[in-house]
DNA sequence: ACGGTCCGTGAACGGGATGTGAACACTCGT
DNA sequence: ACGAGTGTTCACATCCCGTTCACGGACCGT
């Protein structure tokens, strides 16, 4: 036994189930993640873009496959949509539970997803 | 049994696939190791270093094999890369495992990966 | 003890990847 | 037509990586 990989409640992986990470619970079909008990509203690509992290909670997703998850397509170089969201989503997710880090970066792989204490 | 030479639980040795060694996992693929549970996040080389040492975990790997394994060509005499690495490496491991030491010295020879309780 | 070699370790450097705030355009409801 | 919300792109700041240097300690043979 490792660590994560198996603390996903999820339903349905691919759809619009309610995905259950640790303190995080995220509802596709509501456009709304609770974290810590407080409510996070999403726009649809902050939330695709959580959805696509917390589906693989503890491993690291990368860019490309992130890309194509979201957008759909392939990820062109120089394309920086992926920072700016995740930038985003950060800064809702730590707003709601201060100290805590979510999204971590793996550079030149991607990023993973994981409730984490901040150092 | 005795010590070393089988507590690698690789899939295949050559490519991606994960490699455990006691409570040391490492997933080349995801550019992530985890080590007593705790995600250690490693840079390419530093990873392809664990990985080509924890291949061997148990037996002495030379240094100019090391080398050409991480760095795909032959040591220049001089090179320091190999030590300022494995001095990066180990300061991660045993910050996420502290007590333990992974990657010993063996002067002249070259290095060899073994989770060992420090004396 | 001596000198030579090997290794540990901190720091500096240039290049590249990522973080971050802002401007811009587009959609939608009113 | 207007404003709010959203998604994209840009520009600049910041961080990280890989390499190399510098210094010092550890180990070796003589």
């Amino acid at each position: 036994m490792s660590t994560e990989t198996r603390a996903v409640d999820a339903g349905s992986p691919g759809d619009g189930g309610p995905i259950r990470v640790a303190q995080v619970e995220i509802r596709p079909s509501e456009g709304l993640a609770l974290v810590a008990g407080r409510a996070v509203s999403l726009s649809v690509r902050e939330l695709e873009l959580l959805s696509a992290l917390a589906l693989r909670s503890g491993h690291v997703v990368a860019r490309d496959e992130l890309f194509s998850n979201v957008w759909g397509g392939p990820l062109r170089s120089g394309d920086r949509s992926i920072d700016v969201y995740v930038h985003k989503v950060r800064q809702k997710l730590e707003a709601a539970a201060p100290g805590w880090s979510f999204i971590h970066t793996h550079i030149g792989f991607g990023y993973r997803f994981a409730p984490e204490p901040m150092a």
